[in-house]
DNA sequence: GGTATTATTGCGACACATTTGCAATAAGGA
DNA sequence: TCCTTATTGCAAATGTGTCGCAATAATACC
């Protein structure tokens, strides 16, 4: 009677069938993902988890999102203001691209054919098969570009 | 009577243009670049700049990357493999992408015009000012892909 | 060419995100 | 409930890139 996906369910069953547990670490995470809509990195998470387990370790954190990408529940992407940094967020959203902006850091998430078309491209040329891609644009949104140009005005 | 430019000079110019002085140092990581084709991270260029200068120093390397980059002769990437660790090459070529094998490591260059297509949508869209873009593909090469088949039908 | 100015270097220490080894803990199947 | 072993917490380790600073050396100027 259920009109949509239990994810907690899928989350059980997904661990399960790769012969992996379920613990409250790694529904809590599952959850943080989940509840706070978008695009997180390790640390933030683990922030935010420990407001409901002071105990839980930053190491934990990683591990359960190396086995929540593993089992497709999660993307893992970097972004472009320093690629040193992953970050995450569920993998439920139609196949979408990232822009930040170096001004007030804000992530515009955008839609488009034409990365996986380059992907067809790769296929029919070179035979290649594709396991992972990774897309980011960076440059600065409307209103900081109005910004920046009103302070140059100002000089 | 040159035929080409001398990129020694340009180097020469364009770091004095900016008021930057022209060293050894600066010299030959442009020149490791220039020589060894494509594609190095800093530790890999140090390596080799260390068979001409023993002392040279990795720090020297990363600043020296940094000024080149600034002035245009360089471009820094970040490959799939991992996505952590700067990647430089000469910035000489037309605009590309690449592709890396997970298998043998190889890297795949190739031309495409859907990605400045994306950029121009989001101008566009969004009113966007672009200042970057990091776009790159993994996966596995035809040779690799085959070895793979090979072995799983050996199983 | 000699000299003064100051950009650049070498070096060690630092930053920071992510990983790893290991003993203690706790899922979950029997 | 008990047993096996996956998972956790913790601390230490990695790996890449950065920084401060005193010593060095490239350049502008004479
Ligand atoms: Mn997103
Ligand atoms: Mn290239
Ligand atoms: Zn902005
Ligand atoms: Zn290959």
């Amino acid at each position: 009677m259920s009109q949509e996906p239990i994810p907690f369910n899928q989350l059980k069953s997904l661990l399960h069938a790769s012969g992996r547990r379920m613990t409250p670490q790694r529904v809590l995470v599952f959850n943080i993902l989940r509840g706070s809509g978008n695009h997180l990195d390790a640390k933030r998470i683990w922030q935010l988890a420990r407001e409901h387990d002071r105990r839980l370790n930053l190491a934990t954190i990683y591990r359960t999102l190396a086995v929540l990408k593993e089992i497709g529940l999660v993307d893992q992407r970097y972004f472009a203001r320093d690629h040193k940094r992953e970050i995450y967020e569920l993998a439920q959203k139609p196949e979408h691209y990232h822009f930040t902006c170096l001004g007030c850091g804000q992530v515009i998430e955008f839609e488009t054919a034409h990365i996986l078309q380059v992907g067809r491209e790769l296929v029919e040329q070179y035979g290649l098969r594709l396991t992972n891609t990774c897309v980011c644009f960076e440059g600065f949104c409307v209103e900081c570009t109005d910004e920046i140009v009103m302070m140059e005005g100002v000089k």
